[in-house]
DNA sequence: AAAAGTATCAACCGCCAGGGC
DNA sequence: TGCCCTGGCGGTTGATACTTT
């Protein structure tokens, strides 16, 4: 069969964002707000693919995004969040207002990963590498994330869970769950 | 001052779930 | 009821900046 490519590449640009096509994306979207990302790029005059206009705008664009280092805080959040929720980047940016999956991701990547490591914690588990050594039983489909989870459960949610609940299964990870897990907790809008 | 190595981050790719037809 | 389209997510890559030798 096949999926129809979502946009048709060899009319697209690819790579860095020129100011130009930053201006036209956020002028569009000021003018029609968000949405039908598919139709975007030709309505906007842009030669890009739907999907790149999307993450160009949630990423870098969009007007609420706090750019720049990351504070103490937010840095033990997102380990605390990260202990709980695993590599769920989106649902840790909904916690941290002005801060996108992709930015988190990377500052996780980057900074935080090697900080663990170096004071001998699995950044996968966060327990100390020594423990890590022992296999964690991957329990059908049971991620490593997911033994986080029921880690978390038991002094995590102590810690990072004073305003967030305690996930029921560590793999309901897509929407569905997130959703629910969204209206439950508490957000940063709300 | 230049080259090599390393770190950072923006952007892309492929997959999945939900909704509409 | 099943198929297709679209939006969204996580993982990965590539370009650039920075640091070290």
């Amino acid at each position: 069969m096949g999926r129809s490519p979502c946009c048709e590449k060899a009319h697209t640009n690819k790579g860095a964002w020129t100011r130009e096509e930053d201006e036209r994306l956020v002028a569009h979207v000021r003018a029609h707000g968000e949405g039908c990302w598919r139709s975007l790029p030709s309505a906007a005059g842009l030669l890009r693919c739907g999907k790149s206009c999307r993450l160009r705008w949630i990423n870098y664009l969009r007007p609420d995004l706090k750019r720049g280092n990351f504070s103490r805080d937010e840095d033990e959040l997102i380990v605390k969040l990260h202990s709980l929720l695993g590599n769920k980047w989106s649902l840790i940016a909904a916690r941290l207002p002005g801060r996108t999956d992709n930015e988190i991701k990377n500052y996780w990547n980057t900074h935080i990963r090697r900080k663990l490591l170096g004071r001998g914690i699995d950044p996968v588990t966060h327990r100390p590498l020594t423990d890590a050594a022992t296999p964690a039983v991957p329990t059908g489909g049971g991620t490593a994330a997911g033994e986080s989870v029921r880690q978390a459960g038991e002094d995590g949610a102590a810690a990072a869970g004073r305003h967030l609940l305690p996930l029921q299964h560590p793999q309901s990870e897509r929407s569905g769950d997130g959703v629910q897990l969204r209206q439950q907790l508490p957000g940063p809008q709300g």
